[in-house]
RNA sequence: GGGCAAUUAGCUCAGCUGGUUCAGAGCGUCUGCCUUACAAGCAGAAUGUCAGCGGUUCAAAUCCGUUAUUGCCCACCA
């Protein structure tokens, strides 16, 4: 074995073996634990190749899968992809306008769905690879793309059998619209940013030219779909108003003056409110209550059209300051003030957002989102942490319905196609409706229909394809074969738990759940898992719209995928977030690659398991023999400290506390089991001695399997060529009989010699190599620990006794029970060794005064249980020992 | 504006049911070691008004209120 863990090879190697095995898929049923656990891939965007972020996300289910796997359990994590319509859209747009200077309509429909899907089956296999490296467990046989067949026979279904119920429906509108992309957004695809603009006032004329109402606004263009201007009911400067007749500038439209409280404020502005309902969420809602003509005055690129009259053809700022320019050469400019405001902006095109008034595809979601919210009042679904349970029962609260039709190219598209004239068949596949503007709406379950597909109809299919949450949402049942019947849905649906970010609680954790409970009557996984995000080092979120994504593969090169886990899993505590700050580093092959210390951690414990695995190697003892020869008081405590671990394991993994799991593991094979167990066992190991060592690091490999997959099964291999492989082999469970706080506590006593011997070693800077001598003052029989206290702390000899004088020129230190004193003739500095007895002393009396100011307090020695005033009293016994001894030497050393 | 979090060592973070076994870990720093598994290591050491203020309690890093700063989610006024 060489003296560093060599990742590289170790890995290409276990990924061949566990793949030529088939150990990622599914056992069967007759394995051994009669549940199922099952696992469904948030499934990564194609958009591009994974990060940091998903490498946590990956790492905690594998991690699960593989925990679970062990248990016996017959196990399934389905891999996939999703094509995120939009998203993915815009970036090959992007990349089409870079590189070819063209816009997808150069390209047309087919050809741009053609260059998307050439994209995605390169970032689909990227994705794919990277999964593979993590050493993500998957079935990969069984790997999925939202987009696939099997996915879209799905959405297919689901759609037909929504639009059956009547819970999707085709309404007008007012929608977020992207007018670069030439679609509508949803609400959670636009982020807000404050910008400097202007708040315009001016005159809005009365028709009968006897005066005007000034109105502002920030958005002066709006004004030539403006169909109304409210003001308040209660309005003493505008009562007289209500009901007369305004005249549009420019275009010269006649519209009203109205009263409306909800609207309208008072206080704010000039208390008038220029109303343009096609174009403004809330006018719109206004124009609704009232009744208004709803005006269209854009375009779908966003400029005015025909109904702006000669502002027609302009755009955005162009559009604005023309219209400006307008009112102040006709004199109806009152004011101008600057004013910060919010503009809404799309997250994939970075353009401004237009309230824009269009047909779209509803879900009707009140009652879908009432069951799906019962699910977690109940208990029925678990969120961990519990609070992000309150996230998602906050946005399904509000009900709102959904809006699913996006005019895209890429994505599935929507099974409806359009008839002037009613449909005059009988099919179970092929259902219709009537549409709020008397079109007949004609849903077909399967097959795509042509135009003449239906005797005696024109059909027109919609353009339109659905938002990439309606496919995302039938996930866990869509990848497992539904509507089918499968074997799959039998076996692992609903799945055993999801784990996930907390922003896409309301997107796609919701949906999942809503869509399950009207495809399945089930809800699709009873616990939620969310795991933290990960931020760079500026405190930003990692992410691919960011542009700060640091590849995995970057880590897994320098570090080792074990180390990455590693570190990923520790990071994974209660908490939201965590940093994780990143520099370049530049390779031989001149690469530049990310690296990042905190991975340190993670190669430095891979490396330490591989070296006390490399020193055992020789005196390795067979563990299939069961016999374990248990003597020492050390060898009690280790079995006691491993069993303490393996249930503090499971109690980790049951409560979703993966740090702790992490920090367990790792502190037991380095401080335990390597820095005291191996260390005491050096001196006098063979074959023979070796049983339980064996049977630690046996152990050991197991528990850290899951987190450390690769260097695990390396070892064993190494180890013990005989034994089953680390993947598939029993997990180990903790035998309560062999924990022992006593031995633990006695092992304790006897280690603090060691440690106080070692400390006056570092006091004096004295070599490991050279021997000395120590005088311990005790009532305990050392005797059998003669030899661990000798090795451990490079004594040559020791006395111990109850009543021992102290030799002289010694260094002391106080143990529990009792002294170490350590011979240091010519050594020893009086100085040093008074000047550390009287800050110890210090510190001892402080602690005295604070636990007899408690002790005294009469309520506290009242109120509080009895084995916390114990606790108390022992305290303050041990502190006034240590306070008495140290001031024994120092009177000794001051003469 | 509503909600959720965070603030603990120079850095990145633990600290679950309140009690000096709770003030910790890793990195970094300092001292001494190439001790025949490991220098990616060993041994020792230093470092903190647990953000501020107030409250509850016999007892607060921990519970409550409040202020400040930071992050995220949701909703947004012409």
């Amino acid at each position: 074995m060489e003296t560093r863990y060599n990742h590289k090879e170790i890995e290409e190697k276990w990924l061949k073996n566990w793949d030529e095995q088939k150990n990622f898929k599914p056992r069967g049923t007759q394995c051994a634990a009669s549940k199922h656990f099952s696992v469904v891939i948030p499934p990564p965007n194609v958009t591009g190749a994974l990060h940091l972020g998903h490498a946590l996300n990956n790492t905690i289910q594998d991690i699960l899968v593989r925990y679970n796997r062990k248990l016996g359990k017959n196990t399934l994590w389905i891999p996939g992809t999703d094509h995120a319509g939009i998203a993915t859209q815009a970036v090959v747009e992007k990349r089409l306008m870079q590189e070819e200077k063209k816009t997808r309509h150069d390209l047309g429909r087919e050809e741009l769905v053609k260059r998307i899907w050439e994209w995605k089956d390169e970032y689909e296999t990227r994705i794919t690879n990277q999964l593979k490296l993590l050493g993500s467990s998957c079935d990969w046989d069984k790997q999925r793309f939202t987009l696939d067949p099997i996915c879209t026979k799905a959405v297919r279904h689901a759609f037909f059998n929504l639009f059956k119920k009547g819970l999707i429906y085709r309404g007008k509108r007012l929608v977020n619209w992207d007018t670069h992309l030439h679609t509508a957004v949803a609400d959670d695809e636009i982020y807000h940013e404050t910008v400097k603009g202007h708040f315009w006032t001016f005159k809005y004329p009365l028709a009968d030219g006897s005066g005007y109402i000034p109105v502002a606004t920030t958005r002066p263009e709006t004004i030539l779909g403006d169909t109304a201007v409210a003001v308040h009911p209660e309005d003493e400067r505008y009562k007289q108003f209500i009901g007369k007749t305004l005249l549009v500038p420019f275009v010269n439209r006649e519209i009203s003056v109205i009263a409306d409280d909800i609207l309208v404020d008072k206080e704010f502005g000039t208390g008038s409110v220029k109303v343009t309902p096609a174009h403004d969420p809330n006018d719109y809602a206004t124009g609704l209550r009232h009744k208004l003509p709803m005006l269209n005055i854009l375009n779908e690129d966003g400029t005015l059209n025909e109904n702006a009259g000669e502002f027609k053809g302009l755009k955005g700022e162009k559009a604005r300051a023309a219209v400006v320019e307008g009112l102040e050469k006709s004199g109806l400019l009152l004011k101008v003030e600057d004013h910060e405001m919010q503009v809404g902006k799309s997250d994939r095109s970075k353009t401004i957002i237009e309230p824009y008034l269009s047909d779209q595809w509803f879900v009707k979601m009140d009652m879908l989102a009432e069951r799906a919210m019962q699910a977690v009042e109940s208990g029925e679904i678990k969120f961990t942490p519990a609070r992000y349970a309150k996230n998602y029962l906050n946005w399904l609260g509000e009900k709102r319905d959904w809006c699913i039709s996006r005019q895209l190219w890429w994505g599935h598209q929507i099974p409806i196609w359009y008839s002037s004239t009613r449909p005059n068949i009988n099919r179970p596949d092929i259902h219709y409706f009537q549409a709020e503007n008397g079109d007949w709406l004609v849903c077909s379950l399967e097959e795509d229909l042509d135009e003449n597909s239906i005797e005696g109809l024109k059909l027109v299919r919609d353009p339109d394809v659905l938002d990439t949450w309606f496919s995302s949402a039938l996930w866990p049942h869509s990848t497992m074969g539904w509507p089918g019947e499968t074997e799959d849905l039998k076996e692992f649906y609903p799945t055993s738990v999801l784990v996930t970010a907390r922003d896409i609680i309301s997107l796609w954790v919701a949906r999942m759940v809503v869509f399950s409970q009207e495809n399945m009557d089930k809800i699709p996984f009873s616990d939620v898992y969310i795991n933290p995000t990960i931020l760079d080092g500026n405190g930003r979120r990692m992410s691919k719209s960011h542009g700060n994504g640091v590849d995995p593969l970057d880590i897994i090169e320098k570090y080792g995928a074990d180390s990455l886990r590693f570190v990923m899993c520790s990071i994974c505590t209660e908490n939201q977030d965590a940093r994780l700050p990143v520099k370049k580093e530049k390779q031989e092959d001149g690469r530049e690659i990310n690296i990042s210390e905190k991975f340190e951690v993670g190669r430095n414990f891979g490396n330490k398991l591989w070296n006390a695995a490399r020193f055992l190697k020789p005196h390795i003892s067979s563990v299939e023999s069961g016999e374990l020869r248990v003597e020492s008081l050390e060898d009690k405590w280790v079995l006691s400290r491993l069993n303490t671990v393996i249930r503090g394991v499971r109690n980790a993994f049951e409560n979703y506390r993966f740090s702790e799991y992490a920090s367990l593991v790792y502190h037991f094979v380095w401080d335990d089991l390597c820095s005291r167990y191996l260390e005491i066992k050096k001196g006098e190991i063979s074959k023979e001695s070796s049983t339980l060592l064996s049977h630690s690091l046996y152990t050991a490999l197991d528990l850290l399997h899951p987190i450390m997959p690769f260097i695990t099964e390396e070892l064993n291999a190494i180890l013990f060529p005989n034994s089953e492989r680390v993947i598939l082999r029993e997990w180990p469970s903790a035998d309560e009989n062999l924990i022992n706080a006593e031995i633990e506590k006695q092992f304790e006593d006897i280690f603090a010699i060691v440690e106080a011997v070692r400390s006056v070693r570092g006091r004096y800077s004295i070599a490991p190599s050279q021997k000395i001598t120590a005088t311990i003052r005790t009532s305990a029989n050392l005797e059998s620990s003669r030899n661990m206290i000798k090795d451990l702390s490079g004594l040559s000899e020791f006395d111990f006794g109850e009543n021992l004088q102290h030799p002289a020129f010694s260094a002391s230190a106080v143990i529990p029970g009792g002294e170490v004193f350590v011979p240091l003739e010519g050594i020893l500095n009086k100085e040093t060794e008074i000047a550390r007895l009287k800050k110890e002393i210090e510190k001892a009396e402080s602690f005295i005064t604070s636990l007899n100011k408690k002790l005294s307090n009469e309520s506290f020695v009242k109120n509080a249980p009895v084995a916390v005033i114990d606790g108390e009293r022992q305290k303050l016994a041990t502190q006034k020992d240590i306070v008495e001894k140290s001031q024994a030497m120092l009177r000794e050393l001051e003469q």
